[in-house]
DNA sequence: TTGGGTGCAAAGGCTTTGCATGTGA
DNA sequence: TCACATGCAAAGCCTTTGCACCCAA
């Protein structure tokens, strides 16, 4: 997408950053790369393809800085790794509820899914425990379609 | 609780493992700090007032089997440190849906409130998308009473 | 020109692991 | 007794930082 390119370009500019080829190869790549959570590891790997003499120091912090701004969201999955990807909602639309996501506990993937139905709890809890509720994250885990389907064969198939 | 402590010594020796004072000494300190959400350091620097020479590794290695036997839940704030909590729900009841949390971005405090509104979406999930969730974790991002009222009494103070 | 950006390597910080010693059953 | 558990220190691993060089503006 151009679009979000220029728009990246435009918000570097406006906050006195440099537009450097390191900085748009990384939005490149995980531009590519929709709902693929990618690690700041796989992100190098994924530039230099394009970029071989980027540093892996570079890609931290233009994460970093991807972050700072809003164009990309940081993920956790809990394996050790800092996940990101571009920002579902964009700049453009109201930031703070965006998708969620599905993780299978067997392969390790990532599903994501749009919906907010968590408004009306957090408008409880704002009542009830006087918490202020800017943003919230939530992970499903359980197991996607084609481990289910794997694990339903090996179970017709050695009985355990 | 007592009764915690009896049911982790079963567990323990129903799995062959040995009951040992520092095993018994870490959960005693997650006990003692209900909703409290200690780091590995912070249960060290804990369980050190009563066993002094206890090793940071042991620590580490008896939480992890605690998470394991299901007897703590961890937890991720993504602030770099992995914190571990009492399960609330316990072994005896549906451990798949337990309490949430409350992450106040100025103070850092956490709190914890109960209640499943999510049965209806993850209903809605496993028929749309055939993902079987097993788990979730849900946190909400915000500002406590506190931190609201101190920044009520700052923005009345100095109008910025 | 020039101050921010980059690459490289070293350092940081949390967590895990190897190994000899200790200890519960 | 003896296999499991512990303590200590070293190693691992992801991420950040220091510093000299580079380059977009």
């Amino acid at each position: 997408m151009p679009d979000n390119q220029e728009r990246f370009k435009n918000v570097l500019k406006q906050n006195g950053l440099k537009v450097t080829t390191q900085r748009i190869s990384i939005l490149e790549a995980l531009e590519s790369r929709p709902d693929k959570h990618l690690t700041a590891e796989e992100i190098y790997e994924c530039v230099k393809e394009n970029s071989p003499d980027i540093g892996l120091a570079t890609v931290y912090r233009t994460i970093q800085l991807l972050a700072e701004l809003n164009l990309i969201d940081k993920l956790n999955l809990g394996d050790g790794y800092v996940r990101y990807e571009i920002g579902h909602s964009g700049a453009n639309e109201d930031s703070t509820h965006h998708h969620h996501h599905l993780i299978c506990l067997n392969c390790g993937s990532v599903l994501t899914f749009q919906g907010d139905l968590l408004e009306a709890l957090e408008e409880r809890i704002q009542n009830a425990l006087e918490f202020e509720v800017v943003d919230h994250e939530v992970k499903l885990f359980g197991y996607c379609k084609e481990c289910r389907e794997a694990r339903i064969e090996k179970h017709n198939n050695t009985n355990c």
